[in-house]
DNA sequence: CTGTTAGCGCTTTCAC
DNA sequence: GTGAAAGCGCTAACAG
């Protein structure tokens, strides 16, 4: 039914072993045979069986890339970089690789899951992207799935994502997404904010505590009382941000800056404050983080920490697929920059 | 060195068929027997070799997912539908389906690459999204190659292209572009405008010739001259709306309004404006496509038409994985909703 | 440079 | 309800 790699070594009248070189293009073969064959497959319209090759030789040409919403520009940023640096020569079957992109939601189980099914299909290497559960079980049963993963020979790279302990044989690059909070809140200070309502992403998570953090660490460094009341947490949605907003102004009346997880929240922000009837800056300076594409274009455009989300997911991709070489520890920071906009100004005088 | 389906068994005390079966759970075993061999399976770590299952049994539990761009929110929100719909029963070793997402930038030959790839993997089903190409050698190459899928037993479903006339056995979930392109230029011509830029997206496109067709039907329809002058092509990005709406305000400086291809290109033409001093829709009215999330946060919100995006990802995975009949005669038509908001509005006066 | 020969690890009839 | 055995289609030594 099926034609396979015995057919078209009949058609070409050389062995299966010949064709299979020839496919594989890792060993010599004689120019005239190659032409041959290479009819013969283009005749029978060949198609080498994936499954069987893999199978064979103990390894696929498969990459995972893990995300927590693929929806999320964020993701599908790093996801499209890593995407397009894991082609090319390296790999079998004419260096043809091909991403197989999880969406795992942020539930650590379906992270799990994911990585089972791709230890299962003997993936070549594994990238995760965005933060890290901070629940130490689950934090457990991850790095654990990690090593082993690197153990059966994948290469894992954490992209975003602070290291492992439990799987110290994983590339890790990480954001410093401390210093970016650190940063933003700073050059709010700097323009003579004090009450500053922050809108933490979900808790348990490594990224929304770094970040907050970084402001933490920028208002005890200025000596502004971090008052509890001015930090709400919700999910990386438009809709936290809008919510989180009324809250804070309901809770501070006197607020004159807000800063969100990332841009999606700080647009709700926008949209709350609108909505309210407050102008951006004039009343209330809004903040994000991620420099996202759309953030350029909210009105007035959004001051935000720019991550090199494409730069750091075609790092990883290169990693991942043996193209660079490994960080030295195996552990690099990748850093944000300020983006000063509009979205931030001076607060208003009372 | 790694553990295999025999030393389950050994282990277990049972025959590698026994083990297989339980792992697959479609057919009947003793509960005594089945205990003892999940236990063994846990003792031992053992994860099932995907590529020698998928070998045997001539299917794997991947689902190739295509998207022209991953990075863009439009094909991010299918992506995502999709494979939250391919998982759950149905498949084989606990109907843990993969979805293998492929970045095809919208090029052809990435495009046949990654369906010979597919093929190659032996793809339960393949789910490709976006317009297609109109260029007709590369249209029959793929329509081939689609054919071939199905032919081999892949599911093929279509969401958001028209149909194939070389691959009769592929469901097709069309959108409507065309007719709300015809809305959405109803409604600005409703409002008085006479003098509409058209920013299309990528020519050679059915997406793109689609919904400039319903543009121009509503021209038509309501006897306003289509100039050509006023239409201009474009990348479906920021920087082509930016780009085109400057050029348009050059070639006729009564324009009044702007439809662009899409959210994104619509956001480059409103930023264009902001930078012209222009007010939105004072001076000129905007309108885009698709209704992405950020659209509603453009300020002002844009009109655009709402495409349920999710929604039609979400019913391609579940037909590509037989979880819902296919429509019938295998194509169905998704409609578009119109949208309309602060950024459309009656024409200035002169 | 090319052919021969064993498997890779699993599924699946076919018996029992 | 369970086992034995025969491949699935390919790759990788090993010869020549």
């Amino acid at each position: 039914m099926t034609v396979t790699l015995a057919d078209v070594a009949a058609r070409a009248q050389v062995s299966p072993a010949t064709v299979s070189r020839v496919l594989n293009g890792n060993y010599p073969v004689a120019a005239a045979t190659r032409e041959r064959v290479l009819r013969a497959v283009d005749d029978l319209d060949y198609v080498l069986n994936g499954p069987a090759s893999s199978l064979a030789a103990a390894t696929s040409d498969l990459v995972g890339i893990l995300v927590n919403d693929i929806a999320d520009p964020f993701f599908g940023i790093m996801a499209s970089a890593v995407q397009s640096e894991i082609t090319g020569p390296g790999g079998r079957a004419g260096g043809e690789r091909m991403a197989v992109v999880c969406n795992t939601g942020g539930s650590p189980e379906r992270e799990l899951t994911y990585l089972t099914l791709l230890q299962r299909q003997r993936a070549a290497a594994v990238v995760v992207t965005g933060g890290a559960i901070e629940d130490a079980t689950h934090a457990a049963a991850i790095g654990r799935k990690l090593r082993r993963l690197c153990d059966a020979g994948s290469r894992v790279v954490l992209c975003g994502r602070p290291p492992t302990g439990a799987a110290p044989d994983a590339v890790a690059l990480t954001f410093d997404n401390r210093g970016g909070g650190r940063r933003l809140t700073d050059h709010l200070i700097g323009l003579g904010h004090r009450r500053i309502g922050y809108i933490a992403g979900p808790t348990e998570r490594t990224t929304t505590r770094h970040r907050l953090e970084g402001h933490q660490e920028a208002l005890a460094a200025a000596g502004v009382a971090n008052d509890p009341l001015l930090t709400l947490h919700g999910p990386y949605d438009r809709r936290s941000g809008y919510d989180a907003t009324l809250e804070l102004l309901r809770r501070e009346p006197r607020l004159t800056a807000v800063v969100a997880a990332n841009d999606t929240v700080a647009l709700g922000a926008c949209a709350a404050l609108r909505d309210r009837g407050l102008s951006i800056p004039g009343d209330v300076s809004v903040a994000g983080f991620d420099d996202l594409p759309f953030s350029i274009d909210a009105v007035p455009a959004l001051t935000t920490v720019r991550l090199p989300l494409y730069e750091a997911g075609a790092r990883a991709g290169r990693i991942a697929t043996g193209r660079e070489e490994e960080p030295p520890g195996g552990i690099a920071t990748v850093h944000g920059e300020l983006m000063v906009r509009g979205s931030t100004g001076a607060p208003r005088r009372h």
